[in-house]
DNA sequence: AACGATTAAGTGGTTAACCAGTTTTAGAAA
DNA sequence: TTTCTAAAACTGGTTAACCACTTAATCGTT
């Protein structure tokens, strides 16, 4: 399904090179907070890149709170000692090594909570939503076909019930990487695909209830095939 | 610190627009898995937009495993049911519903994970970098200056040691609007900030001496002032 | 009529030119 | 020498042109 993620990751590091580039300068002209990084022309011209990629690194590092660009003005260092900055930079380019171990790990961590969550916030909505994609999982299952997706996008009905945004946004983050995951390293056969219809009733009864205890309960005993074939091969 | 943060939410929100507008354009040609989509310049053009614009809409959805863009041949439907990506493009643009609870309830979750993590997995090398960030935040605190960001590397530090690639990037990602929803809010006092520092050496003292437990239920009391200002108040 | 080769049109990706607004500089008046 | 003004240079942001490559169409040959 990604072909192209060399490319991507060669993009990606342009970037990190660019920024750790750009980290150097500041240190080395010894900018503090407030200061003017030099144009984004000289920059480009400096690294020997195109202007583009240039503004591709200096958005990453606005994101992150540690430049701030003025429209028809300049870059300027924000307001945060040089120690940090240079510790936040370094945290950012070893943003990459996400490995499976972390991506499941975090998922367990999230789902546990969102499936509380939602069993104690969800509105009649909410439920009839999670129904229709438990529906569609077990339909898909049972034809044989793969279904990870189906299986994902009952979880993320359950993080859209949990009211909370940003628990919701991070499912959604990680989602398209445990597809790639799942492909790569053949995570769900069939018999497991077709044991997760009871596990995922389980789970829409326990938030039917509005039992949260046994909702996280549920979810706990669903993963556990993940947590062991993720801890064990890994 | 963020002035401008009202044009940024006008990009999205012509962002999010342009999303919508091309989910509707997919429903409406029927278009499935695998099927094209018009080409750029033509939606630039359909939509009365420019064509960068169209193009961060579609990396955006790109980004979310929902459309897949080959270059020199077109963008692409993803291998995804009709059902699933309207139901996940809604999920998309409600994301900027980032209420601060929301964000602060994330925060808990996620460091109380992190900090039981980094008890069981720190290096010494990850232990020093704690400790340096722990010294920064008291230094600051003590002399009565805002110390905000130095209260979040010492955070930062423990998402680091947790050895958790994933949590530490969420918490990075956070990180940032946390520090304007502190400022807007004005959460932190200067007295609270005194007092943050014994629980941080609390913190600190546990994760030296790899107690999981006590750790978490140090960090549990750090944050027991910022859940009830959360929850009272917003 | 059917097939193959060649050309034309169309695509996402990239680069260079342009824009409106700011900042510095040069210049003239006092 | 100082101060006010005006113009030139510079800035990030945006748009239009260009590129390498793919795909569809067209024409010629069999």
């Amino acid at each position: 399904m990604k072909l192209d993620t060399l490319i991507v990751s060669d993009n990606q590091k342009v970037q990190n090179l660019l920024i750790d580039k750009i980290r150097e300068l500041i240190n080395y002209k010894n900018l503090e907070p407030g200061d003017k990084l030099p144009s984004e022309r000289m920059l480009s011209e400096k690294f020997e890149v195109s202007r583009g990629m240039v503004r591709e690194a200096i958005q990453k590092l606005e994101f992150y709170g540690l430049l701030e660009s003025k429209p028809q003005s300049g870059t300027f260092v924000a307001n945060i000692g040089i120690i940090a900055l240079n510790g936040m930079i370094d945290d950012i380019l070893r943003l990459e090594e996400q490995d499976f171990k972390s991506l499941v790990e975090t998922r367990i961590l999230l789902e546990l909570k969102t499936v509380k969550l939602a069993s104690l916030r969800r509105s009649e909505e909410d439920l009839a939503h999670i129904k229709e994609m438990l529906d569609a999982y077990e339909k898909k299952a049972l034809s044989g076909e793969d279904a990870v997706q189906e299986d994902l996008l009952f979880h993320l009905a359950i993080a859209k019930a949990s009211g909370n945004g940003t628990m919701n946004k991070f499912m959604l983050t990680i989602t398209p990487q445990i597809i790639i995951d799942f492909g790569k390293y053949h995570v769900c056969d069939k018999n497991q695909a077709v044991l997760g219809i009871a596990e995922h009733k389980a789970i829409y009864e326990a938030i039917k209830e509005q039992n949260p205890d046994i909702a996280r309960q549920k979810m706990k005993d669903h993963f556990s095939v993940l947590y062991q074939y993720c801890y064990n091969s890994k």
